[in-house]
RNA sequence: CGGAGUGUAGUGAAUCGGUAUCACGCUUCGUUCGGGACGAAGAGACACCGGGUUCAAUUCCCGGCACUCCGACCA
Protein backbone atom coordinates (compact mmCIF):
# COMPACT_ATOMS: atom_id res chain seq x y z
CA UNK A 1 0.00 0.00 0.00
CA UNK A 2 1.18 3.47 -0.84
CA UNK A 3 1.20 6.10 2.14
CA UNK A 4 0.03 8.81 -0.64
CA UNK A 5 -3.06 6.88 -1.62
CA UNK A 6 -4.17 6.24 1.83
CA UNK A 7 -7.53 8.40 2.12
CA UNK A 8 -6.67 9.14 5.46
CA UNK A 9 -4.25 11.26 7.30
CA UNK A 10 -3.08 10.98 10.57
CA UNK A 11 -3.72 14.36 13.03
CA UNK A 12 -1.02 16.59 14.00
CA UNK A 13 -2.89 16.78 17.94
CA UNK A 14 -5.53 14.65 18.98
CA UNK A 15 -9.42 14.80 19.17
CA UNK A 16 -9.62 16.58 22.49
CA UNK A 17 -12.32 14.54 23.60
CA UNK A 18 -10.33 11.56 23.09
CA UNK A 19 -9.12 10.63 26.51
CA UNK A 20 -8.39 6.95 26.77
CA UNK A 21 -4.99 6.04 25.13
CA UNK A 22 -6.63 3.37 22.65
CA UNK A 23 -9.32 6.32 21.20
CA UNK A 24 -6.37 9.22 21.38
CA UNK A 25 -3.86 7.00 19.60
CA UNK A 26 -5.79 4.94 16.80
CA UNK A 27 -7.87 8.06 15.96
CA UNK A 28 -4.95 10.19 15.61
CA UNK A 29 -3.09 7.42 13.52
CA UNK A 30 -6.05 7.38 11.71
CA UNK A 31 -7.24 3.58 12.56
CA UNK A 32 -10.97 4.74 13.89
CA UNK A 33 -13.33 7.45 12.94
CA UNK A 34 -16.06 7.62 15.81
CA UNK A 35 -19.90 7.95 14.72
CA UNK A 36 -20.66 8.54 17.86
CA UNK A 37 -20.37 7.33 21.05
CA UNK A 38 -19.35 3.39 21.36
CA UNK A 39 -19.47 3.14 17.55
CA UNK A 40 -16.88 3.66 15.33
CA UNK A 41 -15.80 2.86 11.34
CA UNK A 42 -12.47 0.66 10.86
CA UNK A 43 -10.34 2.42 8.11
CA UNK A 44 -7.99 1.01 5.64
CA UNK A 45 -5.01 0.66 8.71
CA UNK A 46 -7.61 -0.64 11.47
CA UNK A 47 -9.31 -2.90 9.60
CA UNK A 48 -5.91 -4.60 8.59
CA UNK A 49 -5.17 -5.07 12.32
CA UNK A 50 -8.61 -6.14 13.01
CA UNK A 51 -8.44 -8.85 10.46
CA UNK A 52 -5.24 -10.18 11.59
CA UNK A 53 -6.55 -10.76 15.11
CA UNK A 54 -9.99 -12.49 13.60
CA UNK A 55 -7.58 -14.48 11.82
CA UNK A 56 -5.85 -16.02 14.74
CA UNK A 57 -8.65 -16.39 17.05
CA UNK A 58 -10.31 -18.11 13.55
CA UNK A 59 -7.33 -20.73 13.08
CA UNK A 60 -7.67 -21.29 16.73
CA UNK A 61 -11.25 -22.03 17.06
CA UNK A 62 -10.65 -23.99 14.25
CA UNK A 63 -7.87 -26.31 15.64
CA UNK A 64 -10.27 -27.15 18.37
CA UNK A 65 -13.15 -28.74 15.86
CA UNK A 66 -15.31 -25.48 15.35
CA UNK A 67 -16.92 -24.61 12.21
CA UNK A 68 -17.43 -20.83 10.82
CA UNK A 69 -20.82 -19.86 9.95
CA UNK A 70 -22.09 -16.72 9.90
CA UNK A 71 -26.06 -15.75 11.14
CA UNK A 72 -27.69 -12.54 11.19
CA UNK A 73 -27.65 -9.91 13.50
CA UNK A 74 -31.08 -8.95 12.77
CA UNK A 75 -33.52 -10.84 14.98
CA UNK A 76 -37.04 -11.64 15.43
CA UNK A 77 -38.80 -10.97 18.46
CA UNK A 78 -39.73 -14.13 18.68
CA UNK A 79 -37.14 -16.47 19.41
CA UNK A 80 -36.12 -13.25 22.35
CA UNK A 81 -39.47 -14.53 24.16
CA UNK A 82 -39.02 -18.06 24.10
CA UNK A 83 -35.57 -17.78 25.88
CA UNK A 84 -37.29 -14.61 28.27
CA UNK A 85 -34.18 -12.55 27.14
CA UNK A 86 -37.03 -10.29 25.36
CA UNK A 87 -37.76 -8.85 29.06
CA UNK A 88 -34.31 -9.70 31.23
CA UNK A 89 -31.62 -8.76 28.85
CA UNK A 90 -31.54 -4.98 29.00
CA UNK A 91 -29.17 -3.97 27.21
CA UNK A 92 -31.07 -6.21 24.23
CA UNK A 93 -31.70 -3.28 21.09
CA UNK A 94 -35.41 -3.39 19.93
CA UNK A 95 -36.47 -2.32 16.93
CA UNK A 96 -40.35 -1.63 15.34
CA UNK A 97 -41.10 -1.78 11.69
CA UNK A 98 -43.17 0.26 9.71
CA UNK A 99 -46.48 -2.41 10.61
CA UNK A 100 -45.37 -2.52 14.26
CA UNK A 101 -43.61 -5.80 14.04
CA UNK A 102 -40.70 -5.93 16.88
CA UNK A 103 -37.32 -7.25 16.30
CA UNK A 104 -33.81 -7.64 17.88
CA UNK A 105 -30.34 -6.65 17.12
CA UNK A 106 -28.30 -8.93 18.39
CA UNK A 107 -26.41 -8.38 21.50
CA UNK A 108 -25.25 -12.87 21.70
CA UNK A 109 -26.42 -15.85 19.53
CA UNK A 110 -28.13 -18.61 21.65
CA UNK A 111 -31.58 -17.29 19.96
CA UNK A 112 -30.25 -17.95 16.85
CA UNK A 113 -28.00 -20.32 17.23
CA UNK A 114 -29.67 -23.12 19.01
CA UNK A 115 -33.12 -23.37 17.14
CA UNK A 116 -30.32 -23.19 13.56
CA UNK A 117 -28.25 -26.47 15.16
CA UNK A 118 -31.61 -28.05 16.25
CA UNK A 119 -32.60 -28.79 12.40
CA UNK A 120 -29.84 -30.97 11.88
CA UNK A 121 -29.01 -32.69 14.92
CA UNK A 122 -31.62 -35.48 15.76
CA UNK A 123 -29.40 -38.51 17.12
CA UNK A 124 -26.54 -38.84 19.76
CA UNK A 125 -24.49 -39.33 16.58
CA UNK A 126 -24.73 -35.70 15.33
CA UNK A 127 -23.13 -34.73 18.57
CA UNK A 128 -20.92 -32.93 19.62
CA UNK A 129 -21.45 -29.80 17.54
CA UNK A 130 -19.21 -26.49 17.98
CA UNK A 131 -19.88 -23.48 15.75
CA UNK A 132 -19.08 -20.13 15.51
CA UNK A 133 -19.12 -16.82 13.98
CA UNK A 134 -17.16 -13.51 14.11
CA UNK A 135 -19.33 -10.75 13.53
CA UNK A 136 -20.98 -7.76 15.32
CA UNK A 137 -22.73 -7.37 18.57
CA UNK A 138 -24.82 -4.35 19.91
CA UNK A 139 -25.46 -3.78 23.41
CA UNK A 140 -27.36 -1.20 24.43
CA UNK A 141 -24.91 0.39 27.20
CA UNK A 142 -26.09 2.74 29.01
CA UNK A 143 -22.17 4.28 28.99
CA UNK A 144 -20.17 3.33 26.26
CA UNK A 145 -16.72 4.45 27.02
CA UNK A 146 -12.82 3.88 26.50
CA UNK A 147 -12.42 3.94 23.36
CA UNK A 148 -12.97 1.04 20.83
CA UNK A 149 -12.50 -0.81 24.28
CA UNK A 150 -16.80 -0.39 25.61
CA UNK A 151 -18.78 -0.21 21.88
CA UNK A 152 -22.71 -0.46 21.62
CA UNK A 153 -21.68 -1.97 18.62
CA UNK A 154 -18.25 -4.51 18.86
CA UNK A 155 -16.48 -7.48 17.17
CA UNK A 156 -16.81 -10.74 18.68
CA UNK A 157 -16.18 -13.91 18.19
CA UNK A 158 -18.73 -16.41 19.52
CA UNK A 159 -18.75 -20.06 19.92
CA UNK A 160 -21.96 -22.28 20.55
CA UNK A 161 -21.11 -25.87 21.36
CA UNK A 162 -23.53 -28.84 21.93
CA UNK A 163 -23.07 -32.06 23.86
CA UNK A 164 -24.67 -35.31 24.31
CA UNK A 165 -22.25 -35.31 27.84
CA UNK A 166 -21.13 -33.79 30.84
CA UNK A 167 -17.66 -35.13 30.33
CA UNK A 168 -17.94 -34.49 26.62
CA UNK A 169 -18.92 -30.81 27.26
CA UNK A 170 -15.62 -30.69 29.79
CA UNK A 171 -13.70 -32.04 27.19
CA UNK A 172 -13.86 -28.89 24.68
CA UNK A 173 -14.22 -26.76 27.79
CA UNK A 174 -11.13 -27.20 28.63
CA UNK A 175 -9.74 -26.88 24.68
CA UNK A 176 -11.58 -23.80 24.14
CA UNK A 177 -9.82 -22.48 27.67
CA UNK A 178 -6.37 -23.62 25.85
CA UNK A 179 -7.05 -22.52 22.80
CA UNK A 180 -7.75 -18.92 24.32
CA UNK A 181 -4.44 -18.73 25.69
CA UNK A 182 -3.30 -19.74 22.40
CA UNK A 183 -4.71 -16.68 20.71
CA UNK A 184 -3.81 -14.24 23.70
CA UNK A 185 -0.22 -15.66 23.84
CA UNK A 186 -0.10 -15.13 20.06
CA UNK A 187 -1.47 -11.29 20.10
CA UNK A 188 1.38 -10.78 23.12
CA UNK A 189 -1.25 -10.66 25.90
CA UNK A 190 -1.03 -12.38 29.27
CA UNK A 191 -4.65 -13.74 30.17
CA UNK A 192 -5.80 -14.19 33.19
CA UNK A 193 -8.16 -17.49 33.63
CA UNK A 194 -10.55 -15.52 36.45
CA UNK A 195 -13.56 -17.08 37.92
CA UNK A 196 -16.61 -15.11 37.39
CA UNK A 197 -20.66 -15.13 37.52
CA UNK A 198 -22.57 -16.77 34.86
CA UNK A 199 -24.93 -13.96 34.88
CA UNK A 200 -28.70 -14.50 35.06
CA UNK A 201 -28.96 -18.16 33.04
CA UNK A 202 -26.39 -20.03 34.83
CA UNK A 203 -25.65 -20.66 38.87
CA UNK A 204 -22.01 -22.11 37.54
CA UNK A 205 -19.13 -19.91 37.50
CA UNK A 206 -17.99 -18.73 34.34
CA UNK A 207 -14.44 -18.04 33.40
CA UNK A 208 -13.27 -14.98 32.19
CA UNK A 209 -10.31 -13.91 30.68
CA UNK A 210 -8.75 -10.75 32.29
CA UNK A 211 -5.79 -8.74 30.75
CA UNK A 212 -4.74 -5.81 33.15
CA UNK A 213 -4.76 -2.67 32.27
CA UNK A 214 -6.41 0.66 34.03
CA UNK A 215 -8.78 1.15 31.04
CA UNK A 216 -10.98 -1.89 31.80
CA UNK A 217 -13.45 -2.14 34.07
CA UNK A 218 -13.49 -5.17 36.37
CA UNK A 219 -11.99 -5.60 39.14
CA UNK A 220 -9.79 -8.59 39.99
CA UNK A 221 -7.87 -10.50 42.99
CA UNK A 222 -4.95 -12.16 41.74
CA UNK A 223 -2.30 -14.40 43.09
CA UNK A 224 1.43 -13.59 42.15
CA UNK A 225 2.10 -16.88 43.06
CA UNK A 226 0.00 -19.05 41.61
CA UNK A 227 -3.07 -18.79 38.77
CA UNK A 228 -5.90 -18.49 41.15
CA UNK A 229 -8.12 -15.31 39.54
CA UNK A 230 -11.39 -14.28 40.84
CA UNK A 231 -13.59 -11.40 39.44
CA UNK A 232 -14.29 -9.38 43.00
CA UNK A 233 -17.59 -9.33 42.40
CA UNK A 234 -18.29 -13.10 42.97
CA UNK A 235 -14.99 -13.21 45.36
CA UNK A 236 -15.42 -14.66 48.50
CA UNK A 237 -12.12 -13.03 49.66
CA UNK A 238 -10.57 -9.74 49.66
CA UNK A 239 -7.27 -8.23 49.17
CA UNK A 240 -4.50 -9.00 51.02
CA UNK A 241 -5.82 -12.31 51.67
CA UNK A 242 -3.68 -15.30 51.58
CA UNK A 243 -4.28 -17.16 48.93
CA UNK A 244 -6.79 -19.78 48.78
CA UNK A 245 -5.22 -22.38 46.64
CA UNK A 246 -1.39 -22.25 47.34
CA UNK A 247 -1.97 -20.28 50.51
CA UNK A 248 1.29 -18.56 49.70
CA UNK A 249 1.53 -15.19 48.71
CA UNK A 250 -1.55 -12.57 49.51
CA UNK A 251 -4.25 -11.83 47.29
CA UNK A 252 -3.66 -8.45 44.97
CA UNK A 253 -6.23 -6.55 43.65
CA UNK A 254 -5.94 -5.17 39.97
CA UNK A 255 -8.00 -3.31 37.24
CA UNK A 256 -8.54 -5.38 34.36
CA UNK A 257 -10.66 -5.95 31.06
CA UNK A 258 -12.48 -9.20 30.03
CA UNK A 259 -11.27 -9.98 27.13
CA UNK A 260 -13.05 -13.39 26.30
CA UNK A 261 -15.29 -15.62 28.61
CA UNK A 262 -16.56 -18.94 28.55
CA UNK A 263 -19.82 -20.29 29.79
CA UNK A 264 -21.19 -23.63 30.80
CA UNK A 265 -24.93 -22.97 30.10
CA UNK A 266 -25.80 -26.76 30.58
CA UNK A 267 -29.33 -26.98 29.04
CA UNK A 268 -31.28 -23.60 29.39
CA UNK A 269 -31.08 -22.47 25.65
CA UNK A 270 -31.69 -26.54 24.37
CA UNK A 271 -34.92 -26.81 26.99
CA UNK A 272 -35.87 -23.17 25.91
CA UNK A 273 -36.11 -24.02 22.81
CA UNK A 274 -37.06 -27.82 22.98
CA UNK A 275 -34.19 -28.89 21.54
CA UNK A 276 -34.02 -33.08 21.39
CA UNK A 277 -31.85 -35.28 20.14
CA UNK A 278 -32.08 -39.69 20.46
CA UNK A 279 -29.49 -40.65 23.13
CA UNK A 280 -27.54 -44.09 22.20
CA UNK A 281 -30.03 -45.36 25.17
CA UNK A 282 -32.93 -44.53 22.84
CA UNK A 283 -34.36 -41.43 25.14
CA UNK A 284 -34.85 -38.09 24.19
CA UNK A 285 -32.28 -35.81 25.73
CA UNK A 286 -31.43 -32.21 25.72
CA UNK A 287 -27.74 -31.62 24.59
CA UNK A 288 -25.85 -29.47 27.39
CA UNK A 289 -24.61 -25.82 26.03
CA UNK A 290 -21.87 -23.93 26.20
CA UNK A 291 -20.78 -20.18 24.79
CA UNK A 292 -17.22 -18.91 24.27
CA UNK A 293 -16.96 -15.32 23.43
CA UNK A 294 -14.08 -12.96 22.79
CA UNK A 295 -13.88 -9.51 21.94
CA UNK A 296 -11.85 -8.70 18.53
CA UNK A 297 -12.22 -4.96 18.51
CA UNK A 298 -12.01 -4.81 22.04
CA UNK A 299 -8.52 -7.06 22.18
CA UNK A 300 -7.68 -4.28 19.28
CA UNK A 301 -7.98 -1.42 22.23
CA UNK A 302 -6.40 -3.17 24.85
CA UNK A 303 -3.42 -3.80 22.83
CA UNK A 304 -3.12 -0.27 22.32
CA UNK A 305 -2.98 -0.31 26.18
CA UNK A 306 -0.70 -2.00 26.74
CA UNK A 307 1.93 -1.27 23.80
CA UNK A 308 2.47 2.41 23.30
CA UNK A 309 5.30 4.79 24.06
CA UNK A 310 4.88 8.89 23.92
CA UNK A 311 5.11 8.74 19.76
CA UNK A 312 2.65 6.31 19.49
CA UNK A 313 1.38 2.57 18.83
CA UNK A 314 3.57 -0.34 18.84
CA UNK A 315 1.95 -3.41 17.40
CA UNK A 316 2.89 -6.81 18.43
CA UNK A 317 4.09 -8.38 14.62
CA UNK A 318 1.09 -10.87 14.43
CA UNK A 319 -1.54 -7.91 14.36
CA UNK A 320 0.67 -5.20 12.24
CA UNK A 321 -1.04 -3.54 9.68
CA UNK A 322 2.21 -3.94 7.61
CA UNK A 323 5.22 -6.21 8.31
CA UNK A 324 6.84 -3.33 7.37
CA UNK A 325 6.86 0.64 7.51
CA UNK A 326 9.21 1.56 4.27
CA UNK A 327 10.13 5.15 3.74
CA UNK A 328 11.62 6.94 0.72
CA UNK A 329 13.31 10.31 1.50
CA UNK A 330 13.39 12.12 -2.06
CA UNK A 331 15.14 8.44 -3.48
CA UNK A 332 11.60 7.07 -5.08
CA UNK A 333 12.96 5.10 -7.78
CA UNK A 334 15.29 2.76 -5.40
CA UNK A 335 12.19 2.71 -2.78
CA UNK A 336 9.48 1.30 -5.69
CA UNK A 337 12.08 -1.08 -6.40
CA UNK A 338 12.55 -2.49 -2.68
CA UNK A 339 8.66 -1.80 -2.29
CA UNK A 340 8.18 -4.40 -5.84
CA UNK A 341 10.97 -6.97 -4.37
CA UNK A 342 9.00 -6.79 -0.76
CA UNK A 343 6.05 -7.70 -2.17
CA UNK A 344 7.18 -10.48 -4.91
CA UNK A 345 8.63 -12.15 -1.31
CA UNK A 346 5.34 -12.13 0.23
CA UNK A 347 5.61 -9.24 2.67
CA UNK A 348 2.96 -6.29 3.45
CA UNK A 349 4.60 -2.98 2.99
CA UNK A 350 3.52 0.28 3.60
CA UNK A 351 5.32 2.36 1.37
CA UNK A 352 5.13 6.09 2.40
CA UNK A 353 6.31 7.50 -1.22
CA UNK A 354 4.94 11.39 -0.11
CA UNK A 355 7.66 13.67 -1.73
CA UNK A 356 6.36 16.89 -0.25
CA UNK A 357 7.10 16.30 3.05
CA UNK A 358 9.69 16.39 5.44
CA UNK A 359 11.71 13.10 6.51
CA UNK A 360 10.75 14.59 9.78
CA UNK A 361 7.23 13.61 9.29
CA UNK A 362 7.79 10.57 7.74
CA UNK A 363 8.96 9.18 10.49
CA UNK A 364 6.83 10.61 13.05
CA UNK A 365 4.25 9.10 10.68
CA UNK A 366 5.87 5.59 11.01
CA UNK A 367 6.31 5.89 14.87
CA UNK A 368 2.32 6.90 15.60
CA UNK A 369 1.45 4.40 12.87
CA UNK A 370 3.84 1.61 15.18
CA UNK A 371 4.26 -1.23 12.36
CA UNK A 372 7.57 -3.08 13.83
CA UNK A 373 10.11 -2.68 11.22
CA UNK A 374 11.12 0.50 9.43
CA UNK A 375 12.96 0.72 6.29
CA UNK A 376 14.43 3.81 5.16
CA UNK A 377 15.90 4.50 1.31
CA UNK A 378 17.41 7.83 0.86
CA UNK A 379 20.49 9.43 -0.39
CA UNK A 380 22.42 8.32 2.87
CA UNK A 381 21.50 4.82 2.87
CA UNK A 382 23.51 4.01 -0.55
CA UNK A 383 23.50 0.78 -2.31
CA UNK A 384 21.79 -0.29 1.27
CA UNK A 385 18.11 -0.36 3.33
CA UNK A 386 18.52 1.28 6.89
CA UNK A 387 16.49 -1.04 8.97
CA UNK A 388 14.62 0.09 12.11
CA UNK A 389 12.41 -1.47 14.82
CA UNK A 390 10.21 0.34 16.55
CA UNK A 391 10.84 -0.73 19.82
CA UNK A 392 14.86 0.12 19.59
CA UNK A 393 16.35 3.33 19.21
CA UNK A 394 19.75 1.90 16.98
CA UNK A 395 19.53 1.49 13.05
CA UNK A 396 21.52 -0.57 10.84
CA UNK A 397 22.21 -0.66 7.27
CA UNK A 398 21.72 -3.90 5.43
CA UNK A 399 21.41 -5.18 1.93
CA UNK A 400 18.21 -5.94 0.42
CA UNK A 401 18.98 -9.59 0.90
CA UNK A 402 19.57 -9.61 4.71
CA UNK A 403 16.68 -7.21 4.91
CA UNK A 404 14.36 -9.99 3.70
CA UNK A 405 16.18 -12.76 5.44
CA UNK A 406 14.89 -10.72 8.60
CA UNK A 407 11.58 -10.73 8.05
CA UNK A 408 11.19 -13.78 6.59
CA UNK A 409 12.54 -14.73 10.37
C1' C B 1 -29.69 6.55 34.85
C1' G B 2 -27.25 10.11 38.95
C1' G B 3 -22.88 13.58 39.12
C1' A B 4 -19.04 16.71 36.66
C1' G B 5 -16.89 18.97 32.34
C1' U B 6 -16.88 20.53 27.18
C1' G B 7 -19.36 22.15 22.39
C1' U B 8 -16.00 28.19 17.77
C1' A B 9 -12.93 26.10 9.93
C1' G B 10 -10.48 19.25 8.87
C1' U B 11 -7.57 19.20 13.99
C1' G B 12 -6.10 21.99 18.38
C1' A B 13 -6.84 26.57 20.62
C1' A B 14 -8.18 32.54 21.34
C1' U B 15 -12.18 36.04 21.79
C1' C B 16 -16.52 36.15 26.47
C1' G B 17 -22.14 41.68 24.28
C1' G B 18 -20.60 45.37 18.48
C1' U B 19 -21.43 39.00 13.05
C1' A B 20 -14.78 36.06 14.58
C1' U B 21 -8.38 35.47 15.66
C1' C B 22 -4.14 32.15 15.70
C1' A B 23 -1.37 27.47 14.91
C1' C B 24 -1.31 22.91 12.34
C1' G B 25 -3.59 20.81 8.04
C1' C B 26 -5.36 22.07 2.77
C1' U B 27 -4.39 24.87 -2.53
C1' U B 28 -0.63 27.57 -5.71
C1' C B 29 4.54 29.38 -6.44
C1' G B 30 9.65 29.59 -4.95
C1' U B 31 13.67 28.03 -1.62
C1' U B 32 14.74 23.69 1.43
C1' C B 33 15.44 18.24 2.04
C1' G B 34 17.42 12.27 7.72
C1' G B 35 13.38 13.63 13.40
C1' G B 36 7.05 17.24 12.68
C1' A B 37 11.61 23.22 7.29
C1' C B 38 11.13 28.59 5.33
C1' G B 39 8.93 32.70 2.55
C1' A B 40 4.84 34.58 -0.37
C1' A B 41 -0.17 34.33 -2.05
C1' G B 42 -4.95 31.84 -1.23
C1' A B 43 -9.40 28.71 0.06
C1' G B 44 -12.00 27.20 4.22
C1' A B 45 -16.93 28.90 10.07
C1' C B 46 -24.89 29.96 9.62
C1' A B 47 -19.58 30.04 16.49
C1' C B 48 -24.12 22.35 18.26
C1' C B 49 -29.76 23.19 17.84
C1' G B 50 -34.20 25.95 19.62
C1' G B 51 -36.09 29.85 22.43
C1' G B 52 -35.40 34.33 25.56
C1' U B 53 -33.01 39.16 27.20
C1' U B 54 -30.87 43.32 24.25
C1' C B 55 -30.58 48.58 19.52
C1' A B 56 -27.02 44.39 19.00
C1' A B 57 -25.72 37.42 21.21
C1' U B 58 -20.35 33.19 19.55
C1' U B 59 -20.46 35.86 24.23
C1' C B 60 -25.75 36.57 29.14
C1' C B 61 -30.37 33.41 30.59
C1' C B 62 -33.63 29.02 29.76
C1' G B 63 -34.54 24.35 27.24
C1' G B 64 -32.74 20.54 24.20
C1' C B 65 -28.92 17.57 21.84
C1' A B 66 -23.96 15.62 21.43
C1' C B 67 -19.22 14.11 23.23
C1' U B 68 -15.71 13.00 27.39
C1' C B 69 -14.84 11.62 32.51
C1' C B 70 -16.59 9.51 37.65
C1' G B 71 -20.39 6.32 39.57
C1' A B 72 -24.39 2.88 38.81
C1' C B 73 -25.24 -0.57 34.90
C1' C B 74 -22.69 -4.14 31.57
C1' A B 75 -28.18 -11.46 30.57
Amino acid sequence: MKYSKLFVKTLRTPPKDADTINHKLLTQAGFVDQLMAGVYSYLPLGLRVLKKIEQIVREEMNAIGGQEILMPVFHPKDNWETTKGWDKVDVLFKLKSRNEKEYALGSSEEEVVTPLVMKSVKSYQDLPQAVYQIHWKFRDELRSKSGIMRGREFLMKDMYSFHDTQEDFDKLYEASKKAYLKVYERLGLVAKVTEASGGDFTEKISYEFMILTDAGEDDILYCSDCDFCVNLEIAKVKEGDKCPKCKKAALQKARASEAGNVFDLGQKYTKDFNFTYMASDGSQKYPIMGCYGLGVSRVMGILVEKFNDDRGIIWPASVAPFDVHLISIKSNDKAEEVYKKLQDAGIEVLFDDREDVSAGNQFADADLIGIPVRLVVSAKSGDKIEWKERTKKETELLSFDEVLKKLQN
